[in-house]
DNA sequence: ATGACTCATTACATGAGA
């Protein structure tokens, strides 16, 4: 079993490339996040054609997720229990869904940017992580005989978690992504009892998801490290490998993350 | 070359991304 996620930056301008991606991985899963569309304009067909079913929630051009799936796609939740909204007109935007596919509970994640410190929507970033913590540690079931369990929480998490995973820590000095607070938050789903498995296959210093697409990052490889998934142990002890396809950098009309991609033994 | 932002919008300038 094959499981990727991929922050696509536009799905709308990019299926063509993330329809040859699936075919040339064989991935059975498709965590997406930034699909920027609403449900009805997200390009369906030709992940059917292809032998995908597809679960969207998107609200408008923010944000927007998706699940594309050829193992199966079952019990879609779009939002998670207890997701903080944001805005004047607080709205529960579209930054979480997830469905039950091949047998894994797979949650598709698209954590708040940030924006700076002084934002509110670093406080939103904050209280979002806190929340998808407490609710995910609950679907652990620890303690109540569990230990099967098989949860997958992938996506673009918009946080560095080591000062390696930002080419030069000095340019994010006051910046988000990089603080300790958000490192903490990140940290509570280790503690709740997720394994990062990308980290533990792919322990190397600039083995960044990243790069901006100004200044020439991505050819001098100044980028960072932001797209994680973390796992339930049973889930974790089947990962065998995690590869980073940087290789879906490259070219016209890249997103400027690439694909992280987990191969679960059956 | 892996190359000097990109995407969406009741668009033609602005907001968001990180």
């Amino acid at each position: 079993m094959r499981l990727a996620t991929w922050n696509v930056n536009s799905i709308r301008s990019r299926v063509d490339r993330v329809l040859a991606f699936l075919e040339r991985t064989g991935t059975d899963v498709l965590a997406l996040q930034e699909t920027k569309c609403k449900d009805e304009q997200f390009p369906r067909e030709g992940f059917e054609a292809a032998g995908y079913q597809v679960a969207t929630f998107g609200l408008s051009q923010w944000n927007g997720v998706a699940i594309a799936s050829r193992v199966g796609l079952d019990d879609v939740a779009r939002g998670f229990p207890g997701q903080p909204a944001f805005g004047a007109a607080p709205v529960v935007e579209a930054r979480a869904i997830g469905a039950t596919c091949g047998g894994m509970r797979v949650w598709s994640l698209y954590v708040p940017n940030g924006r700076a410190l002084d934002n509110p929507h670093y406080a939103y970033k904050l209280e979002w992580l806190a929340r998808l913590r407490d609710q995910s540690a609950g679907w652990l079931a620890q303690g109540t005989g569990n230990p099967d369990a098989q949860i997958a929480l992938v996506g673009d998490w918009n946080v560095a978690p080591e000062d390696s995973d930002v080419w030069d820590m000095a340019v994010f000095d006051g910046q988000t992504h990089v603080t300790a607070p958000e490192r903490a938050a990140f940290a509570a789903f280790a503690q709740a009892g997720y394994v990062e498995v990308t980290r533990q296959h792919i322990p190397q210093d600039r083995a960044y998801t990243y790069w901006d697409y100004q200044q020439l990052r991505f050819p001098k490889n100044e980028g960072m490290r932001i797209d994680f998934a973390y796992a339930s142990a049973a889930l974790a002890s089947r990962t065998t490998g995690v590869v980073i396809d940087r290789n879906e950098r490259k070219g016209k009309g890249a997103s400027d993350h690439v694909p992280v991609i987990l191969d679960l033994a059956d």
